[in-house]
DNA sequence: GTGAATTAGATGTAAATACACTAAATGCCG
DNA sequence: CGGCATTTAGTGTATTTACATCTAATTCAC
């Protein structure tokens, strides 16, 4: 279903205005639809989006800044996420060695564990996904449109 | 900059991958311009989604679900988003007749002169928007290839 | 070295959100 | 008509978010 049908708007809009509201409106199906996966493991997305840089980055650990220059969602609390993964045993910190007013963070055995999880269950697999209709050309040229519209 | 140096990936993406990744910081990255516009008029995102639909319907109203259902973001709250608007004044709500579940929101004056004091401060003026480095006809692919990504 | 400015991280607080649930009105089917 | 499922809107509540502010550690200018 196209934009115009999905918001059931009558007026035709110009291509920039559109593409503006199909970018809010693909993103929020998205994040409903990950929201929606992650939940059985108890995890919200920004929550996700932490382990993933996390996974990515051991067995190196990395700083809240560091994590938060890395997130989907630039506006994220770092700080409170980095801490409720911690209490769930996801993710450790320990104070940075030579400057004391850093933390790294790392994820931790339990926390690899439950992306694996994640993972065993189909999560990442392209096909369970959604953007399966997308050509591997069209996906790329996708990104690219994207990255041209932010400027 | 494109997408593998907004967020630092040092591992190459699939292209499916590279895509929903985007689509998901790009929208967070056009929230975060759009919040911030309408912080001054003391608007979120979402109610001002709402006075837009309701503008478009108007002189008519909609109902609740009807409002929910053009929304960029389903999962809305709609009953207190209108609610806030009511307080300020911005829309109004009448029973309908004949079924006595509905409410019919309807804009108000004072919503419609918020909407131009909007306009006037080039809020949706397209050269002050993000995505006019597209040309109309990428605009219009951009759209294309989010319906597809969709489904 | 000393003091101002900056950086990193945490936190206070009000507001918004997600999710489930309630309540009322309507439609449906016997 | 009577009873049950459905539709529509609103609400309860815990969690999350946004935004500003705070504290400690570091850097920088002098």
């Amino acid at each position: 279903m196209n934009i115009e049908a999905e918001l059931k708007n009558t007026k035709p809009m110009q291509p920039r205005q559109r593409a503006m509201l199909n970018i809010l409106f693909t993103a929020s199906w998205l994040d409903c639809f990950i929201q929606r996966h992650l939940r059985p493991f108890g995890l919200t997305h920004p929550q996700y989006n932490i382990l993933r840089i996390l996974n990515g980055s051991y067995p190196n650990g990395l700083s809240v800044l560091d994590i938060k220059g890395r997130m989907i969602d630039r506006s994220s609390n770092v700080s409170r996420l980095v801490e409720k993964l911690r209490e769930s045993g996801y993710v450790e910190r320990v104070p940075h060695k030579g400057d004391r007013r850093m933390v790294v963070v790392t994820i931790s055995e339990t926390g690899k564990k439950l992306l694996a999880d994640l993972h065993a269950a189909g999560f990442v697999d392209p096909k369970n996904m959604p953007g399966g209709n997308l050509s591997e050309a069209e996906a790329t040229e996708l990104a690219e449109l994207l990255d041209k519209f932010r400027g």
